[in-house]
RNA sequence: GCACUCGUAGCUCAAUUGGAUAGAGCACCUGACUACGGAUCAGGAGGUUUGGGGUUCGACUCCCUACGAGUGCACCA
């Protein structure tokens, strides 16, 4: 909490005490912002210890009133409207508050925790390249880490790549008999499109021999276990299980390419990962759990063999965890890897990034995980996002309706390469650097769109509406950055230090730099609050108000004009502050900023 | 059928976790100084928070109910 807000809770507590010989920590009382209809900055509520002080709520704001202006130094006026106490704060408490946060260079980088937490996203399936769906995942994921390393934790990013199973094996079947031995390189595709494309081929192949055998008198059900092509893929899965050389050394190859294209997505996007899980190599993990359960009673084996554990108690249902021959299921491997995971790094929390159609798969995770005594389990947290719609529905990936990350990708650059120039503000700027300056804000605004919305909540992608660079959008507050940046470039060229400034020197305020202070404050508190509830959306929603509200200042009062050189001083101050907390907000949302733009 | 999630302005999203007259953006209308970047700013219009009941000083928020939307309920992953 900063110290002005500690401060009047500690002279509500005080008054409080003194008034009505109520014992209440400062810890314990709220304050909220102030409505912009009311005169004042915070307000305390008193409706809540009326019970207390045995006065109406009226009364006891008036007396806590006026005890809170009997010191000058922080409160100066107040007013009640039914039992809101409404505090107007002096403008010295606010140029105090500012100066702190000024001299602070690390402001908003929070205590370290000394705890651990590892963030797993992406995961993707290595069957087809990146679409719309991944990308609010990898966002998500991303955003996240470093908004939890800025609040303090150690983070691991971990990307669980599902590189095995029936999926991969469709488009292997189509590649070795319709591919021709092509490459990334002689196709000129990129290697994860390639094999998508292989995929695409493998459900039309499927489907129509499926219609083929329907015409030659089979019921649907026996078409679909039939379709030769279905039946080579799965052989081919079991290929693979055996050690098949051939089959592991295709299997090698494809996922290779895929990898390499996903990398290079990765890299265009501007995310990392500490640690890479392969599937292949986790999947027959999770065994010893199952027996580990078995004989703690916590599972039971059926007749078959197949095990099993009884979630009824919980209100869910039963859930099986082995095969009646003995292999593993989704929910097996899951444990395994959970396992692995806090062997290997040993933290506090887990987060999974993944969607919402998997609750009851995360759920059930997580009870088993309690009921068997592991020590990780509390710490599991599945980060359940909402999917992303289209204008036109649901997005498919067999119907073709997905949106492809690196067309979409591509289509925002572009966009942002169309504004800029129509708006021809960057000249001087070689062909490198207008491109890096399109990427910067193509990204931004993607990232951004995708960002502001809470993670739990479906959204909808509207491709119009998100290359729109006006109003609560990325471009938006990358523009904020770079007027900002050029005023502080005019300063220095008429060499206004603000080293020198002395703030003694400044006694009063605008309205907009008061109320632009009032939310600067709040950046450390919103990065905390962002970290605990997992919700970049936060942050997102903080910078765009912290720059619509420097905007407002921006535009009403000049500062080049100011005579006063202390006054003029003060404002390029903070205006860099302002600059500083837009940077490193956009940072946390993993969005660079540009100088010029 | 059972379970979970959601329903806020024409559209896309907020709402300090139970607080005041529910706020932003887009779209629409009106306006902004020889100043520092107009990708900006100010103003207007737009709401029975899906309907109905309940809990209390106070409900978009909690409970019940109806309607509507989505997801999950494989010896798939």
């Amino acid at each position: 909490m900063n110290s002005l807000e500690l401060d009047i809770k500690k002279k509500i507590s005080q008054g409080l005490n003194t008034l009505f010989n109520i014992q209440l920590d400062e810890d314990k009382i709220s304050l909220q912002p102030t409505k912009p209809e009311f005169k004042g900055s915070f307000t305390f509520v008193t409706f809540s210890i009326t019970k207390l002080t045995n006065k109406s709520p009226e009364e006891t704001g008036k007396l806590l009133g006026e005890y809170l202006v009997k010191d000058p130094s922080i409160c100066s006026a107040y007013n009640i409207v039914k039992g809101f106490l409404n505090l107007e704060i002096t403008d010295s408490a606010w140029i105090k508050t500012f100066q702190a946060i000024y001299l602070d260079k690390s402001f908003g980088k929070l205590t370290p925790k000394n705890k651990k937490i590892m963030v797993e996203y992406s995961s993707p399936n290595t069957n087809k390249p990146l679409h719309l769906g991944h990308l609010r995942n990898i966002f998500l994921g991303y955003s996240l880490s470093e908004i939890l390393k800025t609040a303090g934790y150690e983070v691991i990013k971990a990307n669980l790549i599902n590189d095995r199973g029936i999926h991969i094996c469709k488009s292997m079947i189509a590649y070795s008999q319709y591919g021709n031995s092509e490459t990334p390189d002689t196709s000129g595709l990129k290697g994860d499109h390639l094999i998508g494309k292989y995929y695409v081929m493998f459900d039309k192949l499927y489907k129509a021999e499926i219609e083929q055998l329907i015409a030659a008198g089979n019921t649907k059900e026996e078409a679909e276990k039939k379709a030769p092509i279905m039946l080579q893929a799965q052989k081919l899965l079991v290929n693979w299980e055996n050690g098949d050389s051939e089959t592991i050394d295709l299997w090698k190859k494809m996922n290779q390419w895929v990898y390499d294209g996903f990398n290079s997505t990765y890299q265009k996007i501007g995310v990392d990962f500490d640690k890479f899980y392969y599937e292949s190599d986790t999947y027959l993990l999770g065994k010893n759990i199952v027996n580990e359960g078995l004989s703690a009673d916590v599972f039971f084996k059926k007749e078959d063999n197949s095990v099993w554990i009884d979630l009824s108690p919980e209100g869910l249902d039963q859930k099986l965890l082995l095969r009646s021959d003995g292999t593993s299921v989704y929910i097996t491997q899951d444990l395994g890897t959970a396992e692995l995971k806090y062997t290997e790094f040993g933290f506090e929390k887990s987060v999974y990034v993944v969607g919402n159609e998997q609750d009851y798969h995360f759920k059930v995770l997580k009870l088993i995980l309690e009921k068997m005594n592991k020590p990780y389990a509390s710490g599991i947290y599945h980060l359940s996002y909402g999917m992303v719609d289209l204008p036109s529905g649901k997005m498919k990936s067999r119907e073709g309706t997905v949106v492809d990350a690196d067309d979409l990708i591509q289509e925002m650059t572009e966009t942002a390469a169309m504004h800029t120039k129509e708006l021809g503000k960057i000249e001087g700027f070689s062909e490198t650097e207008a491109q890096a300056l399109y990427h910067k804000l193509g990204l931004g605004a993607l990232k951004y769109f995708l960002l502001k919305v809470d993670p739990k909540k479906r959204m909808l992608f509207n491709p119009q509406e998100s290359v729109e660079f006006q109003g609560n959008t990325g471009p938006f507050i990358q523009y904020t950055y770079a007027r900002i940046s050029s005023l502080l470039r005019k300063a220095k060229q008429l060499n206004i230090q603000s080293d020198n400034l002395d703030f003694n020197q400044i006694t009063s305020l605008e309205i907009t730099e008061r109320e632009t202070i009032n939310l600067l404050k709040d950046f450390p508190a919103k990065i905390e609050e962002a970290a605990n509830l997992f919700s970049p959306s936060l942050i997102a929603q903080y910078v765009y108000d912290l720059a619509k509200q420097y905007n407002r200042f921006y535009n009403e009062v000049s500062i080049f004009n100011e005579s006063n050189p202390q006054l003029l001083t003060f404002r390029i101050a903070f205006s860099d502050s302002i600059a500083s907390a837009i940077k490193k907000s956009m940072k946390l949302l993993g969005i660079e900023v540009p100088e010029k733009m």
